[in-house]
DNA sequence: TATGAATGAGCCTTCATTCAT
DNA sequence: AATGAATGAAGGCTCATTCAT
């Protein structure tokens, strides 16, 4: 019952989700959705809870994976990639965490919906579930960024603010990117983590060397 | 109208808003709108163009700007900044660039939102002219980006498709940033691009310099 | 369950009450009030049958017995006391009668507004049992009052209907005052029987005797 | 509409009459009723007022009527009528209050059904709203009461709340006795009105000048 | 015998939409 | 050009009633 609700609430936005259309997907009666989970409210915020625990386990399980997967990988091509490094590296963790987001967001195209996309259309008790769930991801993200930064010498540069500013600049690509591989469905969830691991986690390395890029005067 | 239209789709969400609400707010009366603007749906496409239509323009103008400011500007102060830099420099298109859009998303909220945030519980006819609304953002985005690495020796690399990559991720980042700095207010737009530029740019070039990360094996 | 019912039925009313509350409030379940009453109506009309019944029983009850208590009391103290009375008197059954009555109204005041507060809410059934009800409780009171009239030398001035006619006013009055004694709670039962036997007994009588009153002309 | 309104709420009650029934008699849309008065609750707490208005108006305008209606009249025939009467007497002015009451609940079945014969089956704001219309009912009559025996020269036993315990048993009187007149169509309310003067008034008269009725002992 | 689970029908309320003026 | 008044159609929620066990 909750995956259909998941799916039409990700489909129509909760006002426009009709819990009739919700109770016939699902197979069951109207009255049998009030018996459950007392109201209409009470339905999507079941919704949001299990699709925020099940965000947060996924993330948590390829994270802690990533983590103890033992000595061998993480070897880049590049320049850096001639120093030896750290087995079961930060950034090896951050990968895995980002894929594993990733993957969930774009397998999970409704769950994410559900906890991401739902404007300020909430009554007051909707709206703190919601803040709470995306606060709860958004922590998920920022614990990656700031395990991935830690060991650099000049991580005490970054703040926990900064983890956050990273972690809200890569939730906002990732939820954008996966309408991009909707449309481009060659692309894998490898390949988009990839990309954004480039984009994002090489300049990283450099803006903690010290390299800063800043506009001319003002 | 339009503008107190744009206030309550953003504030209420499409389906949520009332025409009631929106004409009584905008001083007029309901059969008004429906003469100006045949319908609901109708109303809410006109807010969508226009609020496109001013991202739009707002983003060009000072991509522009940018470009015709001359020579003297864009200097990093990292080891890149060691080389001399062609003047009216792509990156700082990017960077005009960039900065217009998010202090249009930071300031014009209710615009974005408008385009950005509604989900799909829209009619077909909305739903199709959100999309093209949102491709239209990104094309110029993504124009941007195209300007910010063509000199590139190795821009031959970054096809078309990278391009939309990294307009994806940069709107999806803006997006969620902007929510971050409303929750940090002494963050203005200008230091949160630069945030942005850094994280991003700077990791770019070390890409086009041949600089890939890659996990191990697998 | 019969008992609950009429809590259930007095407080709410026949269609504000739900049968889900009166099964939970008797420790059943629901299935069992429709196996031993097929309805609601079943119900209704059940609880209707059993308290008519002990109103009436109720009502029957103290005025045998006051009609078998003997010959001593039932005396006066005005001016009318001063005349020796037959014992087991006509007027002290009407007393009796009336105080059972009222006392079983100030009792059972769930029997008493189920069987008289029920607007015509309901069924063309339930309505005919409700009149039937009232009419037995009516003839009840009026068979007092035909008695404690029937041997004065006037009685055959006054009709049937005129002991219809005070049974109907008795009643109306006892059902309101029940009221007047909930908000009075120093007044028993007693207290307010006696004054009402004063407030129509004693001009009862005058009127018997011949006394009458009439406005001017018309 | 609101006619409409008492006449279905008189005859369903109020949990059992539904808007759309209401609308529909009324030859209105049911949007139309939540326009003019905010919902069941207040189109209800509307008949309520002009229904209890119109009641205490009508009552009022005879009391007062027949207080100023002169000299001539009132006069009894009996024992009592031997004595001359001042004018414009207090019992004048009870009879008239009694029989504009009176009238009043038998013309008006409706409006004294939804003022009196309303269970608790209301919510908390109704249900106060039906107990001040009642109170101020009852207000009248025990003033008329009071009126009528303020001139006698015991009147000072008869407090306050004597008065009001007249008052509520000849408003039961009056409500039980409309449903008697439907069934006993040849009689008048004057006929009515005049029985009650004499069951009440008369009696009432004697317990005036020191004749009280006591059962025995005990 | 007893019940947990299920539902068709209906009610209050609102909203986009349209006349009549 | 402008609007007050009106409504059909839906949506959230509840209730009397019934199966399957």
């Amino acid at each position: 019952m909750i995956d259909v609700a998941v799916q039409v609430f990700a489909k129509r936005g909760y006002h426009a989700a009709s819990v009739d259309e919700i109770a016939e997907l699902a197979g069951i009666s109207k009255p049998m959705v009030y018996l459950y989970l007392d109201s209409k409210e009470g339905l999507f915020l079941a919704c949001l809870r299990r699709e925020a625990d099940r965000l947060v386990t996924a993330f948590q399980g390829a994270a802690r994976e990533a983590a103890a997967s033992g000595p061998a990988d993480a070897r880049g091509r590049g320049a850096r990639s001639g120093a030896a490094k750290p087995q079961g590296a930060p950034e090896v963790r951050l990968y895995a965490g980002l894929l594993a987001f990733f993957s969930f967001v774009a397998e999970h195209r409704d769950s994410w919906v559900v906890l991401h996309r739902q404007a300020s259309e909430l009554s007051e008790t909707i709206a703190v579930a919601v803040a709470d769930a995306r606060r709860a991801v958004m922590a998920q993200v920022a614990e990656l960024v700031r395990a991935g930064i830690e060991e650099s010498a000049t991580a005490s540069q970054l703040s926990e603010r900064d983890a956050d500013f990273v972690a809200h600049a890569l939730v906002g690509a990732a939820d954008s990117l996966t309408d991009w591989m909707v449309r481009n469905p060659d692309q894998s969830p490898e390949g988009v983590t990839l990309r954004l691991m480039n984009m994002v986690w090489v300049g990283m390395g450099r803006v903690l060397e010290g390299e800063v890029w800043v506009p001319a005067h003002d």
